[in-house]
Order: C-alpha cells, then sequence, then structure tokens
DNA sequence: CTAGGGTTAG
C-alpha cells in the first residue's frame, strides 16, 4: 500500500510534487501520522516550501510526536522565522511532549542565528554537560557576544574538540581578535580542512587576501567549502579578475563548484555589467545541469539588472515567485530605482511581508540618487519612528547625501547627531558623505574638521574636500590638498584635477592652472572644459580658443559651454555666438544655452538680438526652464517655484513681498544686481514671467523668522542668513565660505 | 544533529 507513496517520495523535487503527496497521504488516512508528515516537512524544509503550506500539513497532525516537533522546528528554523521556533517550543512543552535531545541542537542554530537569548537561558540549566550542546552554547556566544564568555566557557572545557578550537578561533576572527586566532591556530593539537578554512575567511574579512591566499595554499586537503572562502573573499573585496582565474583553476583541478560557488561567481561578475557574461554563465549553467535555488535566481537576477535588462531580472522574479525572499526583492527594487522607475520600486517595497535594511536602503538610495532628496529624508524618518530595522552606515550615506544635496544644514546636523547617538560605525565613506553634506550647505568649518579629524582618507574624501574648496574659490588649500595627498600615497584621479582647476579658475589664477593642466597624464574632455573655462574666465580667450581648436578628441557641450560663458562675461559676442551655434546642435533642448546667449547680447547691449533669440526659442519650441529654490525652516524644506502661488503661505509672501520693496523704494536704497531682492526695475516684467523663486524663498525666510534665528535659503551656491527681522539685514553667507568671490561684499540691506 | 563558504543597498 505504501509502496506507490515511497515513490512519490523519491522523486520529489518541487511543490507540486510535495502536494502530489500530501494527496496521497490523505487518500490513505495517513495525514495524521506522524512518520510520514514528518518525511513530508522534511522535504519542505529542503525544497523551501511556503510556510503557509508547511503549516497546513503540520496543523492536520492532532498529537505530533517528539520528532515531527523537531521537523517542524528545524524547518522554521530554516526559514529564518526564530519567533516562530520560540513559539513552537513553548507550545509543545504546553503539550507536554517531552524534549529528546534533537530539539537542543535544532534551538541553538536558531538561537545562534537570530540570537534570540531565551533560548540560551534554556540550556544552560542542565544541558551544558552534553559535548556537542557545548560546543552550540559556546558558539552561540561568540557568534553574537559578548565573546569573553564563549572564552570562558572554552576555557573551562575539560577536554577540547577540535569543533571547539575551530569554533573559538572563528568567534575570535568575528570579533576583530586577529593575533588571537593566530595564537589559537598555533597551539591547538590538531587541525582539519574547517580549521584552515577558518583563517582563510579570517585574513579575508580583514581584507588580506595575500595571507589567505597563503593559508589556501599550504592547507592539507581543500573542500568545496575551502575554495568557495577563497573565491569569496576575492570577490567581497572587489578582486573579479583573481576571483575569475580561481574559479578556472578549481575547475581545472577537478573540483565540482555547487551551489554557493556558482552564486559567488555570478554576484562578482554582476558589477562588470557585461551582457555577453551573462549568456556565458548562464551557458554554463545549463550546461552542467547546475540546479538553479533562489540565491542563484537573485544573483541572476542582479546581473540581468546591471547589464540594463530589466525585462529579463523581472522575469526571474515572477519565476521565483513565493520563492522570492527579502533578498530577492530587495535586487528588484534596486533594478527598478537604477532606471528611475521609483514608482515601480516603491509598490514592491509597499507590498514586501518583511523589510530589512537592505530593504530600506535601496529605496532610500533610490530617492537620493534620482534627485528625490526629500522623498529619501522622508523615508528615512519614517525608518527612524517605525524603530527597526536599525540604520547602518549605508543607510546613513543616503541621507546625508540627501541633505547635502538640499543644502539642508538643520536637518544634517540632526542626521550626524543621530548617528551619533545611534552609536553608528563609520567608514570612510560614511566620513567622506558627511564631508560632502557639511561643505553642500557651506559648513566648510566642518567639512575641513572631519576631514582631518579621520585619520584614514582615500581619493573620494580628497575629491569631495577639494571640490568644495573649489565652490568656495579656495585655490590655494585646494592645491595644498594635492600635494598632501601624494604625500600619503593617495594618487588624484580624474575628478582631483577637475576640482582643481575649478578651483583655480575661480580664484582666477592662471598660471598655477597652466601648471596643474600640465602635470595632468593624459586629460580628457572635462579637463580640457575647466581650462578653457579658466583661461576664458580670467580674459585669456584667444589661447582658450587656441586650446579648444587643438583638442586631441572631439569637444563636448561643456566646453563649448565654458566658451560662451567666457563671452557673456568680457563681453566678445563672436565668440559667445561661435560657442552657441555649437551647443544648439549639441542640445538643441537645453534652454540654458539659448538664455546664456541671449544674456551675451544683453551684456552688450544689442537689445534687438536678445529679442531675435528669444524668438527662435519660441519657434523651437524649447521652455525655458523653470527656477526653484530652497528654504530650510524648523527641520523642513520648503520649495518655491518662480511665480509658483503652491506654498501654503502664498499669500502672505507675496504680501510681504510687496511690503519689502516698498520699504526698498522709500528708503531710496538700491544695492547691485547679485542682490536678489535689489533689482526693482525688473518687477515689471515679473508681471510677465512670474516671481522669481529666490525673491519667495527669502521673503519666506525673512517672514517666518525670529530675531536670532538662522535660515538658510540655498539656491547653487549662495547661502543667505538671517539674523532677524528687527532690521532685516540679509547676506550672502561668504561669513561660512559658500560663495564665489565676486559675491563678496555684496551685502544688502532692507 | 558541533566548526568553514551564498543572494540584495552606498
Amino acid at each position: 500500500m505504501y509502496s506507490s507513496l515511497i515513490s512519490i517520495a523519491k522523486k520529489l523535487s518541487s511543490h507540486e510534487h510535495l502536494k502530489q503527496l500530501h494527496a496521497q497521504m490523505i487518500l490513505n488516512s495517513l495525514h495524521q501520522n506522524s512518520f510520514w508528515v514528518s518525511l513530508l516537512i522534511t522535504k519542505c524544509t529542503r525544497l523551501n516550501a511556503p510556510s503557509s503550506y508547511t503549516n497546513l500539513v503540520f496543523n492536520f497532525v492532532q498529537y505530533p510526536t517528539v520528532s515531527l516537533y523537531n521537523c517542524m522546528l528545524r524547518y522554521l528554523s530554516h526559514l529564518g522565522a526564530h519567533h516562530e521556533v520560540t513559539a513552537l517550543f513553548q507550545k509543545m512543552l504546553r503539550a507536554e511532549v517531552r524534549p529528546d535531545a534533537f530539539v537542543y541542537p535544532i534551538l541553538i542554530k536558531s538561537a545562534e542565528k537570530s540570537g534570540i537569548a531565551l533560548h540560551a537561558h534554556i540550556f544552560k540549566l542542565g544541558y551544558i554537560c552534553d559535548r556537542i550542546l557545548s560546543n552550540g552554547i559556546m558558539a552561540m556566544y561568540a557568534k553574537h557576544g559578548p565573546i569573553e564568555v564563549a572564552r570562558q566557557l572554552f576555557d573551562e572545557m575539560s577536554d577540547r574538540a577540535v569543533a571547539d578550537w575551530n569554533s573559538m578561533i572563528s568567534g575570535c576572527w568575528r570579533w576583530g581578535l586577529e593575533i588571537e586566532a593566530l595564537r589559537l591556530f598555533d597551539v591547538m593539537p590538531q587541525r582539519n580542512v574547517i580549521t584552515w578554512t577558518c583563517m582563510v575567511t579570517g585574513f579575508s574579512r580583514i581584507k588580506n587576501l595575500e595571507r589567505a591566499r597563503w593559508y589556501f595554499d599550504v592547507m592539507p586537503q581543500k573542500s568545496v567549502v575551502s575554495w568557495n572562502a577563497m573565491l569569496s573573499g576575492y570577490a567581497q573585496n572587489g578582486f573579479k579578475d583573481e576571483a575569475f582565474k580561481l574559479f578556472n583553476e578549481m575547475l581545472d583541478a577537478g573540483v565540482h563548484p555547487d551551489d554557493r560557488t556558482w552564486t559567488i561567481i555570478i554576484s562578482s561578475s554582476s558589477s562588470h555589467g557585461d551582457a555577453s557574461l551573462v549568456e556565458l554563465l548562464v551557458g554554463m549553467l545549463d550546461a552542467k545541469k547546475v540546479h538553479v535555488n533562489p540565491f542563484i535566481q537573485t544573483a541572476l537576477l542582479d546581473m540581468s539588472a546591471k547589464c540594463g535588462k530589466l525585462e529579463a531580472a523581472r522575469d526571474i522574479f515572477d519565476e521565483l515567485g513565493t520563492h522570492a525572499n527579502t533578498a530577492a526583492r530587495n535586487a528588484m527594487i534596486s533594478a527598478y530605482a537604477r532606471v528611475g522607475d521609483l514608482t515601480s520600486a516603491r509598490d514592491l517595497f509597499g507590498q514586501m511581508p518583511e523589510r530589512d535594511i537592505v530593504s530600506w536602503n535601496s529605496m532610500i538610495a533610490g530617492y537620493a540618487q534620482n534627485g528625490q532628496s526629500p522623498q529619501a529624508i522622508e523615508l528615512f524618518k519614517q525608518l527612524i519612528e517605525v524603530g527597526h530595522p536599525k540604520p547602518d552606515e549605508v543607510t546613513m550615506v543616503s541621507a546625508l547625501s540627501a541633505c547635502g544635496h538640499l543644502g539642508a544644514l538643520e536637518l544634517g546636523n540632526w542626521v550626524v547627531d543621530f548617528l551619533s547617538k545611534a552609536d553608528i560605525k563609520l567608514s570612510i565613506s560614511g566620513y567622506n558623505s558627511m564631508i560632502f553634506m557639511y561643505s553642500k550647505c557651506g559648513s566648510m568649518k566642518d567639512a575641513m574638521r572631519i576631514f582631518k579629524e579621520i585619520n584614514l582618507r582615500d581619493v573620494v574624501s580628497y575629491n569631495t574636500i577639494i571640490a568644495a574648496l573649489a565652490a568656495h574659490g579656495d585655490a590655494s588649500e585646494a592645491i595644498k590638498l594635492v600635494s598632501k595627498m601624494g604625500k600619503e600615497g593617495i594618487k588624484p584621479d580624474r575628478l582631483t584635477f577637475i576640482g582643481v582647476l575649478t578651483a583655480c579658475s575661480h580664484a582666477g589664477l592662471i598660471q598655477e592652472g597652466r601648471k596643474v593642466f600640465e602635470s595632468i597624464n593624459c586629460p580628457s574632455v572635462d579637463h580640457y572644459a575647466c581650462m578653457i573655462d579658466l583661461l576664458g574666465r580670467a580674459g585669456e580667450l584667444d589661447e582658450a580658443l587656441r586650446l579648444l581648436e587643438n583638442m586631441p578628441m572631439e569637444p563636448h557641450a561643456g566646453v563649448y559651454g565654458s566658451l560662451l560663458n567666457a563671452g557673456r562675461i568680457h563681453r566678445r559676442v563672436e565668440l559667445g555666438e561661435l560657442a552657441a551655434k555649437k551647443l544648439f546642435e549639441l542640445e538643441p533642448n537645453n534652454s540654458g544655452n539659448y538664455v546664456l546667449l541671449s544674456n551675451v547680447y544683453a551684456a552688450a547691449s544689442r537689445w534687438k538680438d536678445v529679442e531675435r533669440v528669444r524668438e527662435y526659442m519660441k519657434q523651437k519650441g524649447v521652455v525655458k526652464a523653470t527656477g526653484w529654490s530652497l528654504a530650510e525652516y524648523d527641520g523642513k524644506i520648503h520649495k518655491f517655484i518662480a511665480g509658483d502661488r503652491s506654498h501654503e503661505r502664498s499669500k502672505e509672501i507675496f504680501g510681504f513681498l510687496s511690503k519689502l520693496r516698498q520699504k526698498m523704494r522709500q528708503s531710496g536704497y538700491f544695492a547691485d544686481k547679485d542682490c536678489v531682492l535689489s533689482d526693482i526695475e525688473e518687477e515689471d516684467k515679473e508681471e510677465m514671467v512670474g516671481v522669481h523663486s529666490e525673491k519667495l524663498a527669502i521673503s519666506f525666510a525673512l517672514l517666518v523668522s525670529k530675531p536670532g534665528s538662522v535660515i538658510r535659503v540655498v539656491k547653487n551656491l549662495r547661502i543667505f542668513r538671517i539674523l532677524g527681522t528687527s532690521n532685516g539685514t540679509i547676506w550672502p553667507a561668504y561669513d561660512e565660505g559658500m560663495v564665489y568671490p565676486y559675491l563678496k561684499d555684496k551685502t544688502t540691506k532692507c
């Protein structure tokens, strides 16, 4: 009677088969039989059956035996449902089913993965003498800390098995006790493959690939796990070529890659973004008839997405169906975010049954990288409100970057404050994003402070601070830093030179700029654009033109843009026209170019030509991009669009603006053109085009400000600090450094 | 059913 059941059980390889078997069991009235249900649930574990189904099967049984409980606990633990493990264990105790020796290793493993302390207490009560259990408990402390407790248990052991040494060594590596791990390795009486593999992963983790490789090479035998460990070491540290080389060596050595090997290889080739590599790998998987599990599928999904094949990624995602775990969903979210489809990303994010920190980070970064900083910050605040999962460095990098793009210093300070209170450890990239935030918000002092405080800097740290100095026109400091980075053994890259050249340009340092330009090994188009900008701004327009004509590559829009701007500043209409002509070809829809050309004519008082450009724009259907400004007030960002009345206090703002103007006119006050509130003559034109966004922002700032408060209005590089309404003084915040030199000394009183 | 290796975010 059971033979047909056994034959079904043997070939179980899909969820469908599970259902078939269960149906047969019901037919044979075996769905109450602990033995058969155990068998089925063991299969469920292996095939990652959904918990809804497995729970159904389990709940059929009225009086489960100990071993059936064990199977179910193992299933839940495998699934990562550690709270359910605890619950089921308690249910088992309530049902007066006496736990046998097999249940504890399952519970310990679950406790180990989840760090649920409750379990540990249960075992400590009397199972410490069993060597497997004592190892389990020690391993738990080694993994989750405190490592000292693990050490104490280890020292108390009467006779230590290799497994105990291995757990302890692994724990030492995990908690950064490199020296102790090495010492234990040296003094232990016996070592096995696992011990050696521990050393390989240990050294990989601290990025010492050479020593990791040394242990890998000298180990007496290797298992697939050892190969995987070494491969993963290379992959995680960005040594893709070495990973591939080792993978080939592995195949040559006749070692069969397992599913984890494939996962590592696929994910490490993801960053290549090379479509042909996808085909190669998929071909290999086919040829070797590899069973593609959800891990491999997720890696494939991610790789397809990174090669720009969103459709293929979505296909894999749909194929995964119920097997799509959090990681797979996260991969899909970032795939959408990468192409800018934030709606789909957010939909998926909203539908997730469980969200881990990667889910939040993917979504927040998605917003931050697609120019939607307010949404990024909004989501970050939501995460803090929910309280879990705990934000990590990646979260903070995105949040800080969003604050930086908005110029929101108040928010930025809040994020930094949160970060230190939550005790989130930062690496170089975390500090770099802090430097970025401060410098974008105009707090050069803080940016410099962080830059000096961190003892490890990389090329990104330097590029960030140099770009900031460039924006402030502090060229001498920028040049100093380049030579400093040389002393620290950091090689300047493309972006470094762009930064220094920009700095020279803003400070008008032609000689220094020339020297820097000549020192660049193989200047790119961007470097030429910077150099032409530098020469052009400084008035050396003929030299700029010569440089342009002798470029070894085709100039891009940036190069002509620099020339056009130079033509405007120095009223060289013919150069401006030349540049504009090229720009209209290269970027026919960029309204900025048309505006710039009309400014060239305006600067030369050729009003007819100004009109002609405007006509030309209309004729071509080019719409001038709407201006916008931001004001940060009370931790919130207020956005103002030119001529727009959508702000909730719009009425008051417009009223305030007109009062302000009256006051200015009465006092006969007149300031020059760069002061936003001063260009009264433009008022009539505003009737047609709408009020400039910056005026709205500043009016708002003045309206809400209390004496002594600081309100920041940010647009491009201009930050206004409001000292109070009593005398209504505003000025560009050059005290914080964030202005071009030509804005200096432009203080307005209203 | 002790100890080593996997997917996703910057």
